[in-house]
RNA sequence: GGAGAGGUUCCCGAGUGGCUAAAGGGGGCAGACUGUAAAUCUGCUGGCUACGCCUACGUUGGUUCGAAUCCAACCCUCUCCA
């Protein structure tokens, strides 16, 4: 691929490629060089899975890798085992090392559905962090100042609303630059909150002596809510690792108006097609081809089946798990079924649930809450649209 | 170190002695409707086989018939000054 056809395929979707010109200019010497450009993505193993958020930035990975380039895919282990000490709002448990390994481990796995493993270097940064001293960090840190720091976006509102800063927040941008030091980063490639932390890196290199990386942004990923990113803490998210079925629930959820943002930034389709399209169907569509994705050819058609029989015809799906209970004096109240089997969690929200006429058992609506149900079974309970189980009572 | 403000339920945020399981909003859940787990409208939103009991307003004690509300000590956060 020639450096204009390369130039086009990457810069697609890109909120920003910092400074202007960079990455051509990086791709014109190494193809001087005859080498691979070597293209950095740190990712934060604080949870077990990755989300459709991330997938953003693997993809443009992957482009990366078409067009013959190396890339790194960082996983930030040290960073990961600090946790987030800001306490207030968020209080992080900070992970162990064999948790953050173990996360490490599931995202690899994940990840290799999209990356070609031959043109993919695993890192972790506690390879060149967990040696620093206290002067090497302490050297690091003369590197940046607080007035610049505080122009990061994000830590100048929470410095003006009156919010704590931890002074290791501070550290964080600085050890994050470095692991561009450390790895002789040509590209780095983050999401646009991510943006100061990647620059960051460019000064960092400078002053260690280094040719400062292309950075390039991609825009964030808004979660099924439509208003915040899509994070896992946000509950917000649809995971790459998700069931099928629950990917496509989840997708079908979001709003018309984010549909088309998720066309945009997690297909090629072309927008115009989808906005003359039935919303309806075209959010099926989305939601079947990102299924497909994760799942297989074929995958998306039976999601979208499963949930047009369950949610527009009202049928029972066909994976209702099976739970048996005890009978208490000889049979078993409906409250305490519901809340012992788990899909109310307590007897209170099991009750609340029947007086708003939620429940039904073996398809008849159930509006006592003192329903006694027989020993036999298995009775089908529904609970809401989406809670199904097939309970039996022992007598 | 000094002066001030503040810590309330999942989140934000009212509440300054009993009417407070605690306004309002968000989120979540349910129902109706539909074009879908969109949108909109309505309701619910600590636990307990419950007209009652228990747990909850930073922590621990105290005052009081009675405390989220008053007092004391402590912990934490923010602002200004140094």
């Amino acid at each position: 691929m020639n450096i204009q056809e390369q130039m086009e395929l990457l810069s697609r979707g890109t909120l920003e490629i910092l400074p202007a010109g960079s990455l051509e200019a990086k791709l014109k010497q190494v193809k001087k060089e005859g080498r691979p450009l070597r293209v950095k993505a740190g990712f934060d193993p604080t949870a077990p899975d990755l989300h459709l958020g991330h997938t953003v930035l693997i993809e443009k990975l992957r482009q990366f890798q078409h067009c013959g380039h190396q890339v790194i895919f960082l996983i930030g282990d040290f960073t990961g085992t600090i946790g987030d000490p800001t306490g207030k709002n968020e209080t992080r448990p900070p992970l162990t090392h064999d948790e953050v390994l173990l996360n490490a481990e599931t995202y690899k796995e994940q990840v290799f559905k999209i990356l070609d493993p031959k043109q993919t270097e695993v890192r972790f940064n506690s390879e060149w962090l967990g040696n620093l001293t206290a002067a090497d960090l302490i050297r690091i840190a003369g590197k940046a100042t607080v007035a610049r720091m505080l122009e990061r976006d994000d830590f100048e509102k929470r410095y003006k609303g009156g919010q704590s800063i931890a002074i290791h927040e501070f550290l964080y941008p600085l050890v994050q630059g470095y692991d561009s030091v450390a790895l002789d980063a040509d590209v780095e490639l983050g999401g646009n909150d991510q943006k100061f932390n990647l620059l960051m890196g460019r000064q960092l290199q400078e002053a260690y002596g280094k040719p400062p990386q292309a950075v390039l942004t991609m825009p964030l990923l808004e979660g099924l809510d439509g208003i915040n990113k899509m994070s896992k803490s946000l509950n917000n998210y649809v995971g790459v690792a998700e069931p099928a079925k629950e990917q496509f629930g989840k997708l079908m959820s979001v709003s018309d108006e984010l549909m088309l943002k998720y066309y945009e930034l997690l297909t090629d389709v072309d927008l115009k097609v989808i906005k003359s399209m039935h919303p309806m169907e075209a959010k099926k569509q989305m939601a079947a081809r990102i299924v497909e994705r994760f799942h297989g050819e074929g995958a998306g058609l039976i999601a979208r089946e499963g949930f047009e029989s369950q949610f527009a015809r009202s049928e029972v799906p066909d994976d209702v798990p099976e739970a048996t209970l005890p009978a208490e004096d000889g049979s078993l109240w409906i409250v305490r079924a519901l809340s012992e089997s788990g899909l109310t969690a307590s007897n209170g929200e099991a009750i609340r649930m029947i007086r708003q006429n939620a429940l039904s058992v073996d398809g008849e609506k159930i509006s006592d809450k003192d329903y006694q149900l027989n020993p036999g079974g298995p009775y089908l309970i529904k609970l809401g649209k989406r809670r199904f189980i097939n309970l039996s009572v022992e007598g």
